[in-house]
RNA sequence: GCAGUUGUAGCUCAGUUGGUUAGAGCGCCUGUCUGUGGAACAGGAGGUCGGUGGUUCGAGCCCACCCAACUGUACCA
């Protein structure tokens, strides 16, 4: 007996951990979407510019890679002359860099959008991948809070644009100074203490996902994420007193709805849940009443002054504060932001398989970042911009609209071939596709029976085949198979007369010289459309 | 990175106290099928049982280490 024949060895076809493949459903989601926002930018007076997935890797402003880990956080790798290169990791950097090269030539203020992919070499999760799609808008050269208020605004119309009613998303907005300036009134200023406020910051970024009694232990020594002591990983703590903590905790909450007091167990939640219709303090209120704790901090104050002044703009425009919120727990990144910071959270209330609640979380963020431009000129270029997270946004309206009857994306009319000479068939589908009808050829193998064709129009969800066999031919008829009521037919319970209305509505035949007009009724039967 | 859980066919899973050639359903491919899709029937492809080493006459099963995935956590522009 001879032996097995030798394997060879077979290459596994697998997609890289923290990437996905994407179907017609959802380039099709996407586009759309691109095009919404789009459109809402443009109205804003923004205009279109790319630059490329690659950067120079300092052009990013994360530090230089070195030889043992190159490409922790970012893909980078080491150009011919031995430069390093990154894909870039948002959108933001890029324009800077853009600006900076070109700024003779801009006008300032420089507004400009553009979407892309970016890239992020971190560990993946639910909803997080290493490749995602960002859509940013910028405004390069205005100062003023008015710039910062239009951002907002922007933000608040684009999502009512993609079909988000207004109170399932509001506009969070906070200044980075006024944090700086509340660290500062609790006696962590200074270069010293650099790191616990970035602990501190981190904590409060934390308020969203976990209890008080966690953000307490974060503020204070520590947390194990074990669920107790000893168990688990350990995060150091900013060892905070009782009373700096207080007054963080003051500062945070401050104009939330609170049913308890920190320190209490059930104070968890009361923070989080800043739903704005229960809030009980305007926008004006909040500014005003931290600018009275915080009247020892000139930081805080001016922070606060340009938030009144983004919160008045947004009234003058029809904004009120269930869609543009100022919200003193808002962190965002810690990396470049130097004024007034923004995030679009979704208020939806949706539940898992499970039955628990999802977090969506955050579908978009920006803020101002005055040092970004400046450090390729050695002169002052104040920056603002917003982002938002398509592909996090995509995956968020997907599971509220899960629900919802999808309406069904169909293939092409399929023309099934007879042996023989398929010139005939060529010239039907030629015809279709004149007139703007989505039609192929059945190119598999021309031996298959007509049932192989069928079961090929039907993967392909295509809404009818055309048949001509050499009994049509002779009379210069086609046979129109409409396979959606077919399909239907297929399930019909036996409701006789039903049956047979449906049954001489799915196949009937009719001129060649009718085909167009008459696949066009089985399209508009079932409203097909191809978009 | 840290911790927990899990790894048997493309998918969902079975596999006896350690015993010979590792199974099922679904899916896939081919045929019945030059005259009608989601049906039926017949056939077929597809597995280094996550990897390596160990214990044993013998390992899918026991032991050690490694890897990967999932979940949480850390970091996150």
């Amino acid at each position: 007996m001879a032996e097995k024949p030798k394997k060879t060895q077979k290459l596994r076809a697998r997609l890289p951990r923290g990437l996905a493949d994407r179907g017609p459903a959802e380039i099709a989601a996407t586009r759309s979407m691109v095009e919404i926002i789009r459109e809402v930018y443009e109205r804003y007076g923004f205009e279109p510019v790319e630059t490329p997935a690659f950067e120079y890797t300092d052009a990013l402003g994360k530090f230089l890679p070195d030889q043992d880990r190159p490409n922790e956080g970012v893909f980078s790798l080491q150009d011919d002359d031995e430069q390093w290169i990154s894909l870039r990791y948002d959108l933001t950097a890029p324009l800077a860099r853009y600006v900076a090269e070109n700024f003779d030539a801009l006008p300032k203020p420089y507004r400009s959008y553009r979407f892309g992919w970016v890239f992020r070499n971190e560990k993946p999760g639910p909803g997080r991948f290493r490749q995602f799609m960002q859509f940013d808008a910028d405004t390069v050269g205005a100062p003023t809070a008015a710039a910062d208020a239009e951002m907002c605004m922007m933000a608040a119309d684009t999502m009512e644009a993609l079909g988000i009613p207004r109170g399932s998303y509001v506009v969070k907005v906070n200044n980075r100074k006024v944090l700086d300036g509340v660290l500062e009134a609790i006696g962590l200023g200074g270069e010293e203490n650099a790191g616990r406020r970035l602990t501190v910051l981190r904590a409060i970024d934390k308020l969203d996902k976990f209890p008080i009694t966690e953000i307490e232990k974060l503020l204070g020594n520590g947390r194990w994420d074990g669920g107790e002591e000893g168990k688990g990983d350990f995060t150091k703590g900013a060892g905070l007193t009782e009373e700096q903590m207080l007054r963080i905790f003051n500062y945070v909450s401050f104009g939330a709805v609170l049913s308890t007091s920190p320190g209490d167990s059930n104070f968890a939640g009361s923070i989080q849940n800043r739903n704005p219709s229960e809030l009980r303090r305007s926008n004006e209120e909040v500014v005003s009443g931290l600018k009275d704790s915080f009247g020892d901090s000139p930081t805080a104050q001016q922070g606060l002054d340009e938030l009144a002044e983004i919160a008045r703009l947004a009234a003058a425009g029809g904004y009120d504060q269930m869609r543009i919120l100022i919200d003193p727990s808002v962190v965002r990144g810690l990396e470049y932001y130097t004024g007034p910071v923004y995030e679009v959270e979704l208020l939806l209330d949706t539940k898992d398989e499970k039955g628990r609640p999802i977090r969506f979380g955050s579908v978009g963020g920006g803020g101002r970042y005055d040092g970004l431009v400046s450090r390729f000129r050695g002169e002052p270029v104040p920056a603002t911009g917003f982002s938002i997270g398509v592909s996090r946004l995509q995956a968020a309206l997907e599971i509220v609209n899960r629900d919802k009857p999808k309406q069904p994306s169909y293939g092409p009319v399929v023309v099934t071939v007879f042996g023989g000479d398929i010139a005939g068939y060529q010239k039907m589908v030629s015809t279709l596709r004149q007139a703007g009808i989505r039609a192929e050829l059945y190119l598999g193998n021309p031996k298959h029976s007509l049932g192989q064709q069928m079961k090929y129009a039907d993967k392909r969800n295509s809404p009818c085949a055309i048949i001509q066999g050499s009994d049509e031919k002779e009379r210069g008829e086609v046979q129109i198979k409409d396979l959606i009521l077919g399909a239907e037919l297929a399930s019909l319970e036996k409701d006789r007369e039903e049956y047979l209305k449906k049954q001489a509505d799915a196949q009937f035949s009719c001129g060649v010289d009718d085909l167009v007009a008459k696949v066009r009724d089985v399209l508009a039967r079932h409203s097909v459309k191809w978009n």
